[in-house]
DNA sequence: CACGGCTTTTACGTAAAAGTCAATTTGGCA
DNA sequence: TGCCAAATTGACTTTTACGTAAAAGCCGTG
């Protein structure tokens, strides 16, 4: 496991620009160490950009990123606060899986197409 | 099953704006027919919505909504075209696979932290 | 027939998520 | 130690997906 990564190296791995990379951390999204000026990633940081993305190719906006990400961190002491944490687990869960059913529809449509392309192809006497 | 529904019956019905079916409309994704100037949407025009909305929330671009909309349609007559909506049909597929699994990634580390927030509630002697 | 309510078109506005460009700064190595 | 590729910052631009406002058309009701 890597102590640090640079900021060209973690653009190559995702295929994405610094620019993103900065913007997401304008964003409060990661807080790379700094070793003077230059960005510094740590295994941590690479693994949050990780979790970005995914949420991104998802759909979420980078504040429900955020509150995605929040939850991600050590739960926190107060009564209350875990109490407000689960709430905000459960919507985003709700979220997650309002999205699947959204997702197996999509696909169970898309099979459809395809079988009707495949038995048109067959009628025209073309093997699959 | 009704014959036609009115811009603001689909606007209650979906909660979404007149402005954002008319949108969908100049992109090319809705033809709902017209009494004079006035849009009538079909059942079918109804549908398409609901795939539009469904394609949204899975944070596909209008234009993706666009190319998955296109393959719900009659499949081509041609050869050729068959197999280039076959292909088509495939790289959604694929798409729709990443995201899922990025979907049920993202589940399990929810359900990990929720797990965390009950185990600390525990502790502090709050039964959940 | 005037009125309120729904609808239409046109046009400009805007927030989010970066892309692009220019002007430094820096850090590694020959 | 001197230099050049890589990194940083800040400002401006772009694209997408609508929002919003203005001005006007249709239509059933009192």
């Amino acid at each position: 496991m890597r102590d640090y990564y640079s900021i060209t190296e973690l653009t190559r791995e995702f295929g994405i620009s610094t620019r993103t990379l900065r913007f997401y951390e304008d964003e409060g999204l990661i807080n790379p160490v700094r070793r003077g000026r230059t960005r510094l990633y740590r295994p941590s940081d690479r693994h949050l950009v990780r979790q970005i993305l995914r949420g991104r190719r998802l759909g979420f906006s980078v504040a429900e990123i955020r509150e995605i990400i929040e939850v991600y961190k050590a739960p926190p002491g107060e009564v209350g606060q875990l109490k407000l944490m689960l709430s905000k687990i459960a919507e985003k869960q709700q979220d997650l899986r309002q999205k699947r059913r959204d997702l197996e529809d999509t696909l169970e449509e898309l099979a459809r197409a395809e079988e009707s392309c495949v038995e048109r192809l067959a009628e025209l006497g073309v093997t699959t």
